[in-house]
DNA sequence: TGACTGTGGGTTTTT
DNA sequence: CCCACAGTCA
């Protein structure tokens, strides 16, 4: 998205904040957080920590774990959270008590209130607190801090509007809606592609918009820049199906285009191979790319198939999503460190790392800090020296407390990188991890190389954000980052088959798409199926998926499929019936027809926009110069943009250089001299 | 304290 | 099938 700003406005793009509801949220809370009784370096938690917490407090509250599941507790706080019920509220909401009581789990709204209590202690904010605290923030107004965002974003746009929930769009009035504005709001949606009301998204926020700003125009885009006619025609008639719906006809002038293939498949193996057949015919009769290609599922673990058969086939490709590479332990635990070494007060960074690699403090000890933390209100990590525990033991939290201040007053005067990496060797992690010499191991170990990669990248950052509030590269921003990040962060330059999830793939486009597992209970999915509710948004997950072909797109389903253990025949799923027989190629009850694809037919279409080349600069060699050296007129290197000529110098004391980079992408860029490793050509 | 073993349960999508 | 967790024993 800022690249495409960055096309038409250029280098003022920078001052755009462009970015997930989340992402900025917390941007702004990084900044304001003191304001509301948050430390500045306040932690985000990630599921599985909002998870454990959850857990633990229902362990201390000694209810029973079986009536009380995590994650159907997890999923009541959080959508508590997003119709702005505090725990205060919650006993005061008969709905939700009555509920409640229903479900025989009339403890919630405590589990809530000391969740809550427990996130605060630890200077921790969940998910969704980034919009819950920015609300109230924006609420209490503390020093009339409303007034100075609705000042800065003086006009918002929302894309993918049909996803926002209602703390969102609550947010959103509070920017824009109030005594004298001009109401630049400009949103996009559309209702048939609302696939998130499982996490609190509703389509009501597009029917209340025009009660909400009167003036309000609406447009609509009826046609289909991207499809050809069958494939847009046949969504039209699934989308029907669904009786909840906001009436529209797309079309397409884009011509008739090829007819959608159906693969019927006697097994889930024998689905990944024929898809992977089907990519190299389209590959060597259509001349179609890998970077055209992509394969959609419902389920992540989907993925495993298929990368196997484009794996013995020679097909590159790329997997997005699933277990993101910040999920796996040895990330985690580095991260833990990391984050503890900020946060002293963040107790779910604390029991991951306090005993690994191992120091002998284990369950017992940190049972006995936990319960001291309880009962007296200490953090656990001011009850590191409080417990009551043999003088061994003491000595051993003593020299972890010494441990991770030092990596505290380290952090004062090295940078992310170099922090991270003493972190990791000091902390014993690196080796720890050296000493598995097995397989994964090793692979362990070079994530954790890959993830010190990752900061230094992140730290040698040096474009000044204009218009940012703060161009930080500490490792508290580091940390947030990573926790936002988006698996659409990770595309990359390359010549791959796309690999992801349905969901994922909103808002993408490919000349040639595979919808696969289209069986019942998988797609749609057997949590969904139950109710009209469900199965109409699992439909309009399958109208997502097939709108992301531009000219080819086949679907295909397997009547045998291993899950979970055992293998079951499922029949194929009834968004297949729902297809016009004029718009298939083949019935897919018949054996398949000889395909009827014309050969050296080309396929032609817009390129899609990629991320821009990364120069290849000689890293070895490159030497930066002393910032104080670097004068107007010099010829520059710079380890990302290649050679560049210094436009200009401003600033007194912190100097920002403007220099013209002609090797990268012919354009201006401000660095921040403090940041900036520039060599000195000439 | 920590390694090991067996049991049992869940099982989707994402910030 | 895979993971988490409880219980056992050195």
């Amino acid at each position: 998205m800022k690249e495409r700003i960055e096309k038409v406005v250029g280098n003022k793009a920078n001052q755009v904040w462009a970015g997930t509801f989340h992402s900025t949220f917390a941007k702004i809370l990084r900044v304001e957080a003191e304001k509301i009784g948050y430390p500045s370096n306040f932690t985000i938690y990630d599921t599985d920590d909002t998870k454990n917490l959850i857990k633990a407090v229902i362990k201390d509250m000694n209810l029973s774990k079986e009536t009380y599941n995590t994650n159907a507790i997890y999923s009541r706080i959080s959508s508590a959270k997003s119709s702005l019920v505090t725990p205060k509220l919650y006993p005061q909401v008969q709905e939700l008590m009555l509920q409640d009581r229903a479900n025989r789990r009339p403890y919630i709204h405590e589990i809530y209130s000391k969740y809550t209590a427990r996130c605060k202690k630890a200077g921790a904010m969940d998910f969704d607190d980034l919009l819950f605290q920015l609300y109230y923030l924006l609420h209490l107004n503390p020093d009339n801090v409303l007034d100075k965002y609705r000042k800065k974003f003086k006009y918002v746009l929302v894309d993918e509007f049909q996803d926002t929930n209602y703390l969102q769009y609550a947010i959103l009035k509070k920017l824009t809606k109030y005594e004298g504005s001009k109401q630049n709001l400009c949103v996009v949606g559309d209702d048939a592609q609302s696939i998130y009301a499982f996490r609190g998204a509703t389509v009501d926020n597009i029917l209340n918009l025009s009660t909400d700003y009167p003036s309000l125009k609406t447009f609509k885009l009826e046609q289909n820049y991207r499809s050809t006619e069958h494939i847009v025609q046949a969504a039209n008639a699934i989308i029907l199906f669904n009786k909840k719906q906001i009436q529209k006809k797309i079309w397409s002038d884009k011509g008739k285009g090829h007819k959608i293939k159906v693969i019927k498949c006697a097994a889930d193996t024998e689905e990944g191979k024929r898809v992977a057949d089907a990519i190299i015919e389209q590959k060597t009769r259509l001349h179609i790319s890998n970077s055209d290609i992509a394969i959609l599922y419902r389920t992540n673990s989907q993925s495993r198939i298929f990368e196997e058969y484009l794996r013995r086939f020679n097909i590159n490709y790329k997997v997005f999503g699933g277990t993101s590479f910040y999920q796996r332990k040895e990330i985690k635990d580095l991260l833990g460190y990391l984050r503890l070494t900020i946060n002293h007060q963040d107790e779910e960074a604390l029991k991951r790392v306090i005993n690994y690699p191992k120091r002998a403090l284990g369950k017992t000890t940190v049972d006995k800090i936990a319960a001291l933390a309880a009962s007296t209100g200490l953090t656990m990590w001011d009850c590191l020296t409080q417990v009551e525990v043999p003088a061994r033991t003491k000595d051993l939290l003593k020299k972890f407390k010494l441990l991770i201040e030092n990596f505290a007053q380290r952090s004062a005067t090295v940078d992310a990188y170099e922090l991270a990496t003493y972190v990791a060797r000091q902390s014993g992690l690196i080796n720890r991890l050296k000493a598995d010499t097995t397989i994964e191991g090793l692979g362990r170990l070079e994530n954790v190389t890959s993830l010190l990669d990752g900061i230094k990248e992140f730290v040698e950052n040096d474009e000044v954000i204009e218009g940012a509030i703060e161009s930080d590269r500490g490792i508290a921003t580091y940390l947030q980052n990573i926790a936002l990040h988006t698996n659409m962060d990770e595309e990359e330059e390359g010549n791959y088959v796309t690999l992801m999830s349905t969901h994922s793939a909103k808002g993408l486009e490919f000349k040639s798409v595979f919808v696969v597992g289209l069986e019942e209970s998988l797609f749609p999915s057997f949590m969904s199926m139950g109710t009209q509710a469900g199965l109409e948004e699992e439909r309009r997950l399958f109208y997502v998926a097939i709108t992301r072909a531009e000219e080819l797109l086949t679907l295909s389903f397997a009547t045998s499929r291993y899950r979970h253990g055992k293998t079951n025949y499922p029949d194929p799923s009834r968004f297949l019936a729902e297809i016009p027989a004029i718009h298939l190629e083949t019935t897919y009850n018949n054996a398949p027809q000889a395909a009827n694809i014309a050969p050296r037919a080309r396929v032609s279409g817009v390129k899609r926009v990629r991320k821009q080349a990364i120069l290849k600069i000689d890293t070895a060699n490159f030497r930066a110069s002393p910032a104080s050296e670097i004068k107007e007129g010099m010829k520059v290197l710079h380890k990302k943009f290649g050679e560049g000529k210094v436009v200009k110098i401003d600033g007194a004391r912190d100097k920002i250089a403007t220099i013209h980079f002609h090797q990268i992408d012919n354009s201006e860029r401000r660095l921040s001299l403090k940041f900036a490793k520039l060599q000195i050509l000439e």
